[in-house]
DNA sequence: TTGATAATAATCGTTAACGATTTATAACGG
DNA sequence: CCGTTATAAATCGTTAACGATTATTATCAA
């Protein structure tokens, strides 16, 4: 079995609450280091983040809530397994939303927010060439919440976090090959028809990336784990 | 001080979760018969719905996370008062996915989504005659709502449902006569728009029926509360 | 009567403990 | 050796209790 993912971190807690245990396993998602269908009990988390057992089960509460989480009656914390149908509306509501975003940002035409999308591209390029896998996992993902932290809504940017977050869950269960990362160029060319201000194109590229990342995803080649046998095997 | 408006709920209760308690104060709110800052006392809500103190807690810490409430620590629960920049921010977040679901609505056409969209404005307008204003109040966010179902993607529904439950808190603090519902005839316009497959009228109507509700509110004129004296008097 | 102060009550956040269910381990028989 | 059953350990959900903070009431002086 893989050694806990967590153990890594540090304690460096400001924040008495219980956003940090929910943003350390967002990090730990979204970087794929926490695989779906992951047991999280609560023993575990609590001497790994050092907290008493009523900050990890309202942590875990808040996870659930937004399906990063599957919490599962006296069995447990698991990370969620999104179904294909889960994907699906996963994906749709990226494309919906995030449509929307860039839209807004090439109507607005912000440099500041563009120079700064652009800078995180560069860090894309770079962490291409040197072939660091997680670190280009991270950046890809993360420029989509820079495209919503752009945009300055922070509705949509808690929304788009999600999503994205339960995007590198999907990847992770229906991954191909190098499927984890989005497609080259087309951060860049997105934040190109931002920046000449052409809301339909940038809309539209937003989506056809969305698309081709859909696209390389196995909805069929599900790894089965031990639940998906139940259903398949039936009941009894 | 009005009588709890939570009294009257009888406890029909199959779920065993915290998500009853969520969706009775959702609709609580979204009916205005809790207004923004009130106190929502653990005991007032363990005894209310027959439920001990973790599940009171967990249910608010679930509100919390939708800005519905408001936990001050060591001090209680109260029902969020959103700011004039919330407000902005929940207008413009709505705004983005409700043009986005009936661009999509419209680009589908799904008969029977439109004849029971068409059946709930009957239902509005039937309200309107009788005059009963909670039952307005109600179904014309409910309208809004129902968009999100047609469209069936259970990510943007949750999300619209939070966001038009904040609405409602909004036009609580900052509305004026009766802007508590959306302008008629708008609804039906709106709906025209989808079933005629006009996308992009269909999201220009919705995007000006927000902006007409957003125009009948007072952001300045906002009826101050305890916590709001402190910040405008000063801190000392 | 009004305003400040002290004592009381209520509420909140947290920890600890208990039964209930589940999971893992060990003993046993085929 | 493998499968089954029984025991033991671990985990989960919930309740109860404790200190700490806050709100309320009562007391008193001006």
């Amino acid at each position: 079995m893989p050694s806990n993912s967590l153990n890594k971190m540090e304690n460096n807690s400001t924040e008495p609450d219980e956003h940090l245990i929910v943003n350390r396993i967002y990090a730990a998602v979204m970087e794929q280091r926490l695989a779906p269908n992951t047991k999280l009990s609560e023993p575990k988390l609590c001497e790994t983040f050092g907290v008493g057992r009523m900050r990890v089960r309202r942590a875990l509460l808040l996870l659930a809530s937004q399906g990063i989480v599957d919490l599962q009656s006296n069995k447990g914390a698991y990370v969620a397994c999104p179904t294909p149908g889960e994907a699906d509306e996963v994906f749709s509501a990226r494309k919906l939303i995030e449509a929307g975003i860039v839209r807004n940002l090439a109507k607005s035409s912000d440099e500041t927010a563009i120079a700064g999308l652009r800078h995180h591209i560069e860090k894309e390029d770079r962490a291409r060439e040197v072939g660091e896998r997680r670190e280009i996992i991270r950046l890809s993902g993360e420029f989509h919440v820079e495209l919503a932290n752009a945009y300055g809504n922070s509705v949509l940017n808690k929304t788009i976090r999600e999503l994205i977050t339960r995007t590198s869950l999907i990847v992770g269960l229906f991954g191909t090959n190098r499927s984890a990362t989005c497609p080259e160029n087309e951060h860049a060319q997105i934040l190109d028809a931002i920046a000449a201000g052409d809301t339909e194109r940038a809309a539209e590229l937003v989506c056809h990336h969305l698309e081709h990342i859909q696209a390389g995803l196995n909805l069929q080649h599900q790894q089965p784990n031990e639940d998906d046998l139940v259903a398949i095997l039936g009941s009894r």
